[in-house]
DNA sequence: CCGTTTTTGTGCATTACTGCACAGATGATC
DNA sequence: GATCATCTGTGCAGTAATGCACAAAAACGG
């Protein structure tokens, strides 16, 4: 050990210059967020998200109640940014299969990345606000079809016609539907059959000419 | 959310009641600590601690480098301290052996601990400090050994003679010696075997009568 | 329905952690 | 042995986390 005693203290001067482009986030609020997060779900494996309790959450994480609260509004904005992510884990990987990929690929992600979080998602669908999340999945469905369909092949949908959005409607109602019935039912198939069953029926519906054009 | 806008403050009062006993410690310096250790062994079993920079270490633990120094005074100083756990963790597991546990018990409870920790102990040898190391492992031997041998069963040790003095540093060093061979030989037969073995010659040379005597 | 526990959402003072700067030490390579 | 990179130990200002208290709300149990 070394004896530093000189008093430069000018090292604050620029505080406000590394703000352009990526502000890193402190550390320690990433590793609260994961804790956290790793606490809600380890805990919904164990029960429904209705009986979790903050101080069941906090103490998991081994994380003050305290600092729950200095992230989320509260048990169910901390539910929503979970699923959130997943959401955008789920975009991800729809986007790295590419706009070539067929239906029944994508639909296989689908039900895999589903299957691999299971008891994050039946327990969803299980809680008083199965429906708010319902709602979520439906639309993350609806963005995906329409992105990827041939409703608007040409451009990124700049407007859809009556017609088309009641197919697109249909199919996400459809999709969304057979993932619950999929849950409920305890997974009676493999993801690989569902994707298959799905892809053909998606196919079916999508591939054929749209009945309004 | 409702909103609690009372503007109570005088919970501060008995600050320095609790005091007394057990003070718990915060959990924030309970993560620290425990993240930095397990960063240590990890590192260690990748590379000789003598070539672990403390970057290394803040980067695994993914604690900032100052921290470490809120807990440790060095390197070193988080070397040592994890060793005295280490001590104390195989000191907690004789005392819970009981007094009337044969050598070969004992010594089984030794050599298991060290292969457990295979990784970190001969880390520990091979690294430069090795010679403190070595000691603080002779004093935990004699410790033991004149704890629960029989050159003072009367008195738990309130004085010794030259010559028991003799034979407790001559066992001491041949536990030591004999560990360090095991190590370097890379544990070339079971802990039980070495058990049975170290057993069997402490006892000859314990259960005799002390020449001095 | 009412009393009792539990849980929630908040205020606040205190503490631990962080990131960065920097000088001096250490060490490698030429 | 000079140069350059890396590592160490420290100061400091700013920020996140903590623990506790407490009132209001919710859940529970008779």
């Amino acid at each position: 050990m070394h004896y530093c005693t000189d008093d430069r203290a000018l090292c604050t001067y620029l505080k406000k210059v590394g703000e352009s482009s990526v502000t890193k986030t402190d550390r320690r609020i990433r590793k609260s967020q994961e804790a956290i997060k790793a606490a809600v779900i380890e805990l919904m494996m164990e029960k429904s998200f209705d009986q979790i309790t903050l101080q069941d959450i906090s103490d998991r994480a081994d994380v003050s109640r305290r600092t729950i609260y200095l992230h989320y509004m509260d048990k169910f904005d901390l539910l929503d940014k979970l699923l959130e992510e997943h959401i955008n884990e789920l975009r991800k990987l729809c986007d790295a299969a590419g706009a070539e990929a067929e239906y029944e690929d994508i639909g296989l992600l689908w039900f895999e990345y589903l299957e691999r979080h299971y008891g994050f998602f039946s327990a969803l669908l299980a809680s008083k606000g199965s429906s708010f999340f319902r709602n979520r999945f439906l639309t993350f469905f609806l963005e995906e079809l329409s992105k990827a369909d041939d409703l608007s092949p040409e451009e990124s949908n700049p407007e859809l016609t009556d017609g088309e959005n009641i197919e697109l409607q249909f199919l996400g109602a459809a999709i969304v539907g057979i993932v619950e019935w999929w849950f409920k039912q305890d997974k009676p198939v493999p993801p690989v059959f569902m994707a298959e069953r799905v892809g053909v029926l998606l196919e079916r519906n999508l591939e054929a000419e749209s009945p309004s054009m």
